[in-house]
DNA sequence: AGTAAGATATTCT
DNA sequence: GAATATCTTACTG
Protein backbone atom coordinates (compact mmCIF):
# COMPACT_ATOMS: atom_id res chain seq x y z
CA UNK A 1 0.00 0.00 0.00
CA UNK A 2 1.85 2.78 0.62
CA UNK A 3 2.99 3.29 -3.10
CA UNK A 4 3.64 6.22 -4.51
CA UNK A 5 4.42 8.25 -7.58
CA UNK A 6 6.58 11.88 -7.28
CA UNK A 7 7.68 12.43 -11.20
CA UNK A 8 5.38 14.20 -12.80
CA UNK A 9 7.10 13.48 -16.70
CA UNK A 10 3.06 12.42 -18.00
CA UNK A 11 1.81 15.46 -16.50
CA UNK A 12 1.41 17.19 -19.82
CA UNK A 13 -0.13 14.27 -21.64
CA UNK A 14 -3.96 14.97 -20.06
CA UNK A 15 -3.60 18.58 -21.05
CA UNK A 16 -6.47 20.40 -22.97
CA UNK A 17 -5.89 22.24 -25.82
CA UNK A 18 -3.71 24.92 -26.14
CA UNK A 19 -6.74 27.44 -26.11
CA UNK A 20 -7.81 26.11 -22.95
CA UNK A 21 -10.68 25.06 -24.25
CA UNK A 22 -13.07 22.33 -22.66
CA UNK A 23 -12.20 18.72 -23.78
CA UNK A 24 -15.68 18.09 -23.69
CA UNK A 25 -18.90 17.39 -21.30
CA UNK A 26 -18.31 15.15 -19.23
CA UNK A 27 -20.94 12.48 -17.94
CA UNK A 28 -24.36 13.62 -16.42
CA UNK A 29 -24.53 14.81 -13.18
CA UNK A 30 -24.44 12.26 -10.36
CA UNK A 31 -28.01 10.55 -9.18
CA UNK A 32 -28.37 11.60 -5.54
CA UNK A 33 -28.72 7.84 -4.40
CA UNK A 34 -25.39 7.71 -5.05
CA UNK A 35 -23.96 9.87 -2.60
CA UNK A 36 -26.37 8.07 -0.30
CA UNK A 37 -24.40 5.52 1.11
CA UNK A 38 -21.19 5.36 3.36
CA UNK A 39 -18.30 7.63 2.09
CA UNK A 40 -15.99 4.45 2.51
CA UNK A 41 -17.80 3.49 -0.46
CA UNK A 42 -18.39 6.86 -2.19
CA UNK A 43 -14.81 7.67 -2.33
CA UNK A 44 -13.32 4.95 -4.38
CA UNK A 45 -16.21 5.43 -7.05
CA UNK A 46 -15.44 9.07 -7.21
CA UNK A 47 -12.11 8.85 -8.89
CA UNK A 48 -12.57 9.38 -12.33
CA UNK A 49 -15.73 12.09 -12.03
CA UNK A 50 -15.81 15.34 -13.25
CA UNK A 51 -16.33 18.43 -10.38
CA UNK A 52 -16.87 21.54 -12.28
CA UNK A 53 -17.51 25.10 -10.68
CA UNK A 54 -19.48 27.86 -13.22
CA UNK A 55 -18.71 31.36 -12.13
CA UNK A 56 -18.65 34.49 -13.84
CA UNK A 57 -15.16 34.37 -15.09
CA UNK A 58 -15.37 30.61 -16.61
CA UNK A 59 -15.58 27.56 -16.20
CA UNK A 60 -12.79 25.29 -14.44
CA UNK A 61 -13.51 21.58 -14.29
CA UNK A 62 -11.32 18.74 -13.05
CA UNK A 63 -10.95 15.03 -13.08
CA UNK A 64 -10.74 13.63 -9.59
CA UNK A 65 -7.83 11.56 -8.49
CA UNK A 66 -7.13 11.54 -4.55
CA UNK A 67 -9.80 11.10 -2.10
CA UNK A 68 -10.73 10.42 1.35
CA UNK A 69 -13.33 8.94 3.39
CA UNK A 70 -14.70 10.18 6.36
CA UNK A 71 -17.21 9.04 8.55
CA UNK A 72 -18.92 10.37 11.54
CA UNK A 73 -18.92 9.51 15.27
CA UNK A 74 -17.23 6.81 15.00
CA UNK A 75 -14.15 8.26 12.54
CA UNK A 76 -12.37 10.23 14.91
CA UNK A 77 -10.61 12.15 12.31
CA UNK A 78 -13.93 13.35 11.07
CA UNK A 79 -15.51 16.53 12.03
CA UNK A 80 -18.57 15.30 13.29
CA UNK A 81 -16.38 12.96 15.62
CA UNK A 82 -17.74 15.12 17.81
CA UNK A 83 -21.31 16.62 17.02
CA UNK A 84 -22.61 19.15 15.24
CA UNK A 85 -21.48 22.35 14.97
CA UNK A 86 -21.80 25.53 13.03
CA UNK A 87 -19.35 24.37 10.82
CA UNK A 88 -20.05 21.11 9.77
CA UNK A 89 -23.88 21.33 9.84
CA UNK A 90 -23.91 20.60 6.50
CA UNK A 91 -22.36 17.03 6.83
CA UNK A 92 -25.61 16.14 9.03
CA UNK A 93 -27.75 17.65 6.02
CA UNK A 94 -29.04 15.71 2.85
CA UNK A 95 -26.11 13.85 0.44
CA UNK A 96 -24.71 15.16 -2.26
CA UNK A 97 -23.69 18.84 -1.02
CA UNK A 98 -20.80 20.39 -0.44
CA UNK A 99 -19.33 20.85 2.79
CA UNK A 100 -16.82 23.67 2.75
CA UNK A 101 -14.47 24.75 5.47
CA UNK A 102 -11.67 26.43 6.15
CA UNK A 103 -8.86 25.64 7.87
CA UNK A 104 -5.20 26.79 9.34
CA UNK A 105 -6.37 30.40 8.81
CA UNK A 106 -6.26 30.40 4.97
CA UNK A 107 -7.18 27.48 3.25
CA UNK A 108 -10.73 25.91 1.40
CA UNK A 109 -11.28 22.37 1.38
CA UNK A 110 -14.29 20.88 0.32
CA UNK A 111 -15.92 17.63 0.45
CA UNK A 112 -18.86 16.04 -0.45
CA UNK A 113 -21.83 14.53 1.68
CA UNK A 114 -22.55 11.09 2.12
CA UNK A 115 -25.23 9.23 3.64
CA UNK A 116 -28.97 10.30 4.01
CA UNK A 117 -29.95 13.65 6.09
CA UNK A 118 -29.55 13.03 9.51
CA UNK A 119 -25.94 10.91 8.99
CA UNK A 120 -22.56 12.93 9.29
CA UNK A 121 -20.02 11.78 6.60
CA UNK A 122 -17.83 12.87 3.38
CA UNK A 123 -15.36 12.46 1.32
CA UNK A 124 -12.31 14.78 1.08
CA UNK A 125 -11.93 16.07 -2.46
CA UNK A 126 -7.91 15.79 -2.37
CA UNK A 127 -6.43 16.11 -5.46
CA UNK A 128 -7.97 16.34 -9.55
CA UNK A 129 -6.42 17.33 -12.82
CA UNK A 130 -7.52 19.86 -15.12
CA UNK A 131 -9.94 19.50 -17.48
CA UNK A 132 -11.44 22.19 -18.43
CA UNK A 133 -9.87 26.28 -17.47
CA UNK A 134 -6.40 25.46 -16.85
CA UNK A 135 -5.71 28.76 -18.08
CA UNK A 136 -8.60 30.45 -15.16
CA UNK A 137 -7.37 27.56 -12.92
CA UNK A 138 -3.66 28.75 -12.80
CA UNK A 139 -4.65 32.93 -12.70
CA UNK A 140 -6.53 31.87 -9.43
CA UNK A 141 -3.37 29.82 -8.27
CA UNK A 142 -1.58 33.22 -9.09
CA UNK A 143 0.13 31.76 -12.29
CA UNK A 144 3.01 30.01 -11.36
CA UNK A 145 5.07 31.37 -7.80
CA UNK A 146 1.66 32.45 -6.56
CA UNK A 147 2.56 34.49 -3.28
CA UNK A 148 1.05 32.93 -0.44
CA UNK A 149 -2.38 33.16 -0.45
CA UNK A 150 -3.99 35.52 2.31
CA UNK A 151 -7.60 35.71 3.73
CA UNK A 152 -9.76 35.45 1.52
CA UNK A 153 -7.91 35.70 -1.83
CA UNK A 154 -8.64 31.75 -2.09
CA UNK A 155 -12.15 33.02 -3.84
CA UNK A 156 -12.93 36.19 -5.20
CA UNK A 157 -9.52 36.61 -6.97
CA UNK A 158 -9.20 39.71 -9.29
CA UNK A 159 -8.51 38.26 -12.69
CA UNK A 160 -7.07 41.22 -14.36
CA UNK A 161 -4.63 39.47 -16.64
CA UNK A 162 -6.13 35.55 -17.42
CA UNK A 163 -3.61 35.55 -19.93
CA UNK A 164 -0.52 35.73 -17.54
CA UNK A 165 -0.56 32.38 -17.55
CA UNK A 166 -0.67 30.97 -21.19
CA UNK A 167 -0.69 27.46 -21.43
CA UNK A 168 0.83 24.88 -22.18
CA UNK A 169 2.43 25.30 -18.55
CA UNK A 170 5.35 23.00 -18.01
CA UNK A 171 4.23 19.16 -16.81
CA UNK A 172 4.91 19.60 -13.06
CA UNK A 173 3.22 23.05 -12.71
CA UNK A 174 -0.12 21.26 -14.33
CA UNK A 175 -0.05 19.02 -12.51
CA UNK A 176 0.62 20.93 -9.44
CA UNK A 177 -2.57 22.98 -9.88
CA UNK A 178 -4.82 21.04 -8.12
CA UNK A 179 -2.79 18.60 -6.38
CA UNK A 180 -3.91 18.80 -2.56
CA UNK A 181 -7.23 20.09 -1.53
CA UNK A 182 -6.39 23.88 -0.46
CA UNK A 183 -5.11 23.95 -3.96
CA UNK A 184 -7.89 22.17 -5.41
CA UNK A 185 -9.97 24.46 -3.84
CA UNK A 186 -8.77 27.40 -4.90
CA UNK A 187 -7.99 26.39 -8.82
CA UNK A 188 -11.35 25.93 -8.98
CA UNK A 189 -12.04 29.44 -6.80
CA UNK A 190 -14.18 27.23 -4.20
CA UNK A 191 -14.99 29.58 -1.08
CA UNK A 192 -17.39 29.68 1.87
CA UNK A 193 -20.25 30.64 -0.61
CA UNK A 194 -20.31 27.02 -1.83
CA UNK A 195 -20.61 25.31 1.71
CA UNK A 196 -23.94 23.29 1.17
CA UNK A 197 -24.13 24.02 -2.73
CA UNK A 198 -26.15 20.85 -4.59
CA UNK A 199 -23.53 19.30 -6.62
CA UNK A 200 -26.06 16.77 -8.01
CA UNK A 201 -28.32 19.62 -9.35
CA UNK A 202 -27.39 20.56 -12.68
CA UNK A 203 -28.40 24.11 -12.18
CA UNK A 204 -26.09 24.69 -9.40
CA UNK A 205 -22.31 26.31 -10.16
CA UNK A 206 -20.95 23.35 -8.37
CA UNK A 207 -21.21 20.34 -9.73
CA UNK A 208 -19.96 16.65 -9.89
CA UNK A 209 -20.15 14.55 -13.60
CA UNK A 210 -19.91 11.13 -13.85
CA UNK A 211 -16.70 10.27 -16.75
CA UNK A 212 -17.33 10.89 -19.80
CA UNK A 213 -17.02 7.17 -20.57
CA UNK A 214 -14.80 5.33 -18.34
CA UNK A 215 -15.00 1.56 -18.78
CA UNK A 216 -15.57 -0.24 -15.89
CA UNK A 217 -17.32 2.34 -14.00
CA UNK A 218 -18.72 2.41 -11.08
CA UNK A 219 -18.06 -1.22 -10.91
CA UNK A 220 -14.54 -0.84 -9.68
CA UNK A 221 -14.24 -4.54 -9.23
CA UNK A 222 -13.16 -4.73 -12.74
CA UNK A 223 -10.01 -4.05 -14.97
CA UNK A 224 -10.49 -0.16 -13.57
CA UNK A 225 -10.21 -1.34 -9.82
CA UNK A 226 -6.12 -2.08 -10.74
CA UNK A 227 -5.56 1.62 -10.98
CA UNK A 228 -6.93 2.25 -7.83
CA UNK A 229 -4.62 2.44 -4.86
CA UNK A 230 -5.10 3.11 -1.13
CA UNK A 231 -3.53 4.01 1.76
CA UNK A 232 -4.07 6.09 5.51
CA UNK A 233 -4.85 9.49 5.42
CA UNK A 234 -2.85 12.24 5.04
CA UNK A 235 -1.98 14.46 8.22
CA UNK A 236 -4.50 12.61 10.21
CA UNK A 237 -3.03 11.97 13.97
CA UNK A 238 -5.74 9.74 14.96
CA UNK A 239 -6.99 6.51 13.39
CA UNK A 240 -4.02 6.67 11.25
CA UNK A 241 -4.23 3.29 10.64
CA UNK A 242 -7.48 3.35 8.82
CA UNK A 243 -6.94 3.19 4.92
CA UNK A 244 -9.29 5.20 3.37
CA UNK A 245 -7.30 7.27 1.32
CA UNK A 246 -8.12 6.29 -2.44
CA UNK A 247 -6.18 7.56 -6.16
CA UNK A 248 -5.72 6.74 -9.08
CA UNK A 249 -2.22 4.62 -9.03
CA UNK A 250 0.55 6.48 -10.64
CA UNK A 251 -1.53 9.60 -11.11
CA UNK A 252 1.12 13.04 -11.37
CA UNK A 253 -1.56 15.22 -9.61
CA UNK A 254 -1.64 12.73 -6.64
CA UNK A 255 -0.14 14.44 -3.69
CA UNK A 256 3.21 12.29 -2.27
CA UNK A 257 1.75 11.13 1.68
CA UNK A 258 2.93 13.08 4.43
CA UNK A 259 2.19 11.63 8.18
CA UNK A 260 0.86 13.49 10.46
CA UNK A 261 3.70 16.02 11.74
CA UNK A 262 2.78 17.08 15.33
CA UNK A 263 3.24 20.92 15.85
CA UNK A 264 6.87 22.02 17.33
CA UNK A 265 6.71 23.62 20.39
CA UNK A 266 6.08 27.32 19.76
CA UNK A 267 8.97 28.86 20.52
CA UNK A 268 7.94 32.44 21.63
CA UNK A 269 4.91 33.54 20.60
CA UNK A 270 4.07 37.39 20.42
CA UNK A 271 1.51 37.09 23.00
CA UNK A 272 3.61 34.52 24.93
CA UNK A 273 6.88 37.24 24.23
CA UNK A 274 4.40 40.01 25.43
CA UNK A 275 3.39 37.75 29.15
CA UNK A 276 6.99 38.31 29.37
CA UNK A 277 8.13 34.81 28.17
CA UNK A 278 11.78 33.85 28.12
CA UNK A 279 14.41 33.50 25.92
C1' DA B 1 17.52 16.76 -0.88
C1' DG B 2 15.21 18.12 3.40
C1' DT B 3 13.72 21.20 7.24
C1' DA B 4 11.69 25.24 9.29
C1' DA B 5 8.47 28.88 9.95
C1' DG B 6 4.47 31.60 9.15
C1' DA B 7 -0.55 32.75 8.30
C1' DT B 8 -4.61 32.29 11.66
C1' DA B 9 -10.40 30.09 11.56
C1' DT B 10 -12.58 26.89 14.15
C1' DT B 11 -13.08 23.87 17.77
C1' DC B 12 -11.85 21.70 22.13
C1' DT B 13 -9.53 21.73 26.83
C1' DG C 1 -4.07 28.03 25.20
C1' DA C 2 -3.51 24.03 21.92
C1' DA C 3 -4.49 21.25 17.94
C1' DT C 4 -5.83 20.78 13.09
C1' DA C 5 -8.42 16.82 6.97
C1' DT C 6 -2.60 22.90 4.50
C1' DC C 7 0.54 25.32 1.55
C1' DT C 8 4.25 28.48 0.42
C1' DT C 9 8.59 30.60 0.94
C1' DA C 10 13.18 30.68 2.74
C1' DC C 11 16.78 28.47 4.27
C1' DT C 12 20.64 24.51 4.57
C1' DG C 13 23.53 20.68 2.38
Amino acid sequence: MGERRRDGSAAGAGQPGAAGQPVGPAGGVLPRSFFARTALEVAPALLGCVLEHQTPDGLVAVELTEVEAYEGPADPASHAYRGRTARNEVMFGPPGHAYVYFTYGMHFCVNLVCLPAGAASAVLLRAGRIVAGAGLAAARRGGRGAPAAGPGASAGVALTEPSAAPLPLPGRDFARLASGPARLCQALGIGRPLNGADACDPASPLRIRRPAAEAGWPDPSGDAGARISRGPRVGVASAADRCWRFWLTGDPTVSPYRPHVPPRPRSVTRSSAAAGGRL
